[in-house]
RNA sequence: GGCGGAGUAGCUCAGUUGGUUAGAGCAGCGGAAUCAUAAUCCGCGUGUCGGGGGUUCAAGUCCCUCCUCCGCUACCA
């Protein structure tokens, strides 16, 4: 029994994610997450919207919105869309909350005590018709290097080239069009990252068993070029957490918002005192304060590949810079990207399934057991609909579906919808127990190590051996003859039902409660000990045949699908 | 350009610190069974492990070099 605290990456709140979004981080989370509560430990799972910047400020100018109502809209949104795909948020909260911007006022007070901020005057790209300052990625005009004409003020797609919005031919941004632009000098603070890298360094350096994605990003970083760079933490935009020293004003930064990069990781946290808040806990310090009990918590955080340098170096920063007691991460998975089709997915062109489309064609179950048997841990994956199609039709209909229907079927037909009783178990039955055990616990390791792929292989594994000692055992066979014999084979059927539906329950967790309900089990307790599980449901223990559980995806319909989600959402 | 990841059976991928005839799933072929969502089970793989060179008794695994694909490159988040 032990305490995991679990974060996933925070989602964007500009729109619905896609399914490369969903399995890069918070799908494998929740996969954790229901393991390590279904073994018994304590879990608190946490994730939230992650809400501030120029683009959500865009995204509600272009719905007409108030900003904060746009992004409530949203969030209530997202928050939908993850409880329809089972995603089991202790907590799912919300980066513009009350909490957040609290904390990170207070984290940006405590790193200036420790002089870990400096204030440095620059100037940026300002745009007098849109009436604010403009990233540089706002700005398109002519490459200097290629001439290519929608060059972006910080890369020209064309050539690849590194730019300056300065060094771009009739630049103009791309939320008004307006060539009136200036650069204007503006103050910002600064993040110190740079005297951090030497603690930051032997700190990664320690860590034991993270994946090499995350630890070569972080290496790569501290150690490119000149080293870590220091990094700015405020925006001249109005949507954010107002630039204070906690409660009390900072002179010279009125009107500026604490850059979202500052903030959202801050979020991990505050979303646990939003959890307590909603009533929903009792003791956030106890999961994040080392002073206060979570010495003793490990601490698991999920993210694609693009978030690892926040995660690795930003937000430990602010961490260990605060000189606080606060609990920083143990272990980081990350995770490549899932393509689709032969591309990238892409938000803009609508190419690709998204979360809201996937759930209107499929029930979750179907996706998450495709989208984390195949999730990209060691490189980049490949959505096409043909490995979706068999994914779910091999795997969930035919060996783990089936095997619940033929089983249920033939001792309805045969003894009724009761557990038979008679008959004793001999070598095969020993042999499948054996076998079993030997499959769980594999999967249990992998589980435990979060190599996802292989807990879903051993997990089907386990499915197979059903099917493996039905074929050998075959007691539509033994029951002309020895009914006695076919009813300790069914029994012992009946009961491996239960008791995938019980390991299964991470990866599929409505379908396992189905079985679960069909079986009428009383419990789901881990299968510590195989021999015992499969004796769970004793002989006269009633149930039902299921529904079918999974049903199958016909050519047509995938046929269908592969061209309505070719490009181009509607 | 720099850094990182990947290149293994038709397809998707495993291959731990170098060590018996390089594996799995899917697809394909043959067979068994007929309880079941025409589902299941058994059998069948002569693969230049991207190319070349090297170290070693031994290399998919280590070193060098070249080729291809992908990602990141710090003001998108």
């Amino acid at each position: 029994m032990a305490r995991h605290l679990i974060t996933s990456a925070i989602p964007y709140i500009n729109g619905v994610k896609h399914l490369g979004n969903l399995v890069g981080s918070q799908l494998p989370a929740d996969l954790y997450a229901r393991y390590l509560r279904a073994r018994g430990h304590e879990v608190l799972f946490l994730c939230a919207t992650d809400e501030h910047g120029t683009p959500a400020e865009l995204a509600a100018a272009k719905a007409g919105k108030p900003v904060d109502e746009y992004c409530a809209e949203m969030w209530q949104v997202q928050s939908d869309l993850a409880e329809g795909f089972r995603l089991s948020f202790d907590h799912f909260g919300r980066s513009s909350s009350p909490q957040n911007r609290a904390l990170t006022q207070h984290f940006a007070k405590v790193l200036d005590e420790q002089g870990l901020i400096r204030e440095v005057s620059e100037t940026q790209m300002y745009s007098r018709a849109d009436g604010r300052f403009l990233p540089d990625r706002y700005i398109e005009g002519t490459c200097p290097n290629c001439g290519f004409e929608s060059a972006r003020g910080d890369q020209c797609d064309n050539c690849t080239k590194q730019l300056d919005p300065v060094d771009l031919i009739n630049p103009h941004s791309t939320i008004s069009g307006s060539t009136d632009l200036e650069m204007r000098e503006t103050k910002h603070l600064y993040l110190r990252q740079s005297v951090m890298k030497d603690r930051l360094e032997e700190w990664i350096d320690t860590r034991q068993g993270w994946p090499v994605l995350t630890t070569s990003i972080a290496k790569k970083w501290l150690n490119d070029g000149d080293g870590l760079q220091d990094r700015g933490i405020t925006r001249d935009l109005d949507w954010g957490v107002p630039v204070q020293r906690g409660d009390d004003p900072w002179p010279g930064m009125e009107g500026k918002v604490f850059y979202v990069w500052f903030d959202a990781p801050i979020e991990y946290i505050a979303c646990a005192q939003e959890w307590v808040d909603a009533g929903k806990g009792t003791d956030w310090q106890r999961w994040w304060r080392t002073d206060a009990g979570a010495e003793d918590v490990t601490y698991t955080q999920f993210m694609g590949k693009d978030n690892v340098p926040f995660h690795t170096l930003s937000f430990p920063a602010t961490i260990l810079g605060s000189g606080e007691p606060w609990k920083l991460v143990d272990y980081i998975k990350s995770f490549n990207y899932l393509n689709y089709d032969g591309g990238q997915f892409s938000t803009s062109r609508g190419r690709g399934v998204f979360m809201d489309q996937a759930l209107e064609i499929l029930p979750a179950d179907y996706w998450r057991w495709w989208l984390l048997s195949h999730v990209p841990e060691t490189s980049d994956a490949e959505f096409t609909w043909e490995s979706f199609q068999s994914g779910v039709n091999k795997d969930l209909a035919d060996v783990l579906g089936n095997f619940a229907s033929r089983v249920t079927k033939f001792c309805r037909s045969k003894f009724g919808e009761t557990v038979p009783e008679g008959g004793r178990q001999g070598a095969p039955e020993a042999q499948l127990i054996s076998d079993l055990t030997a499959r769980i616990r594999d999967y249990e390791r992998h589980m435990e190590a979060i190599e996802i792929r292989k807990a879903a292989a051993a997990l089907r594994g386990a499915w197979v051996l059903g099917n493996e000692y039905l074929q050998e055992a075959a007691p539509w066979s033994t029951f002309k003859t020895d009914p006695e014999q076919a009813a300790m084979q069914i029994r012992l059927a009946l009961n491996l039902i239960r008791l995938y539906a019980v390991i299964s329950a991470p990866f599929i967790p409505d379908a396992a409660d189905q079985l679960l309900e069909a079986m009428q089990a009383g419990d789901r307790d881990w299968p510590d000990d195989v021999e015992a599980a499969l004796a769970a449901l004793p002989a006269g223990h009633g149930f039902t045949v299921p529904d079918v559980t999974f049903r199958k995806i016909a050519d047509a319909e995938r046929e269908e699908w592969q061209a309505r989600f070719a490009g181009t959402r509607s």
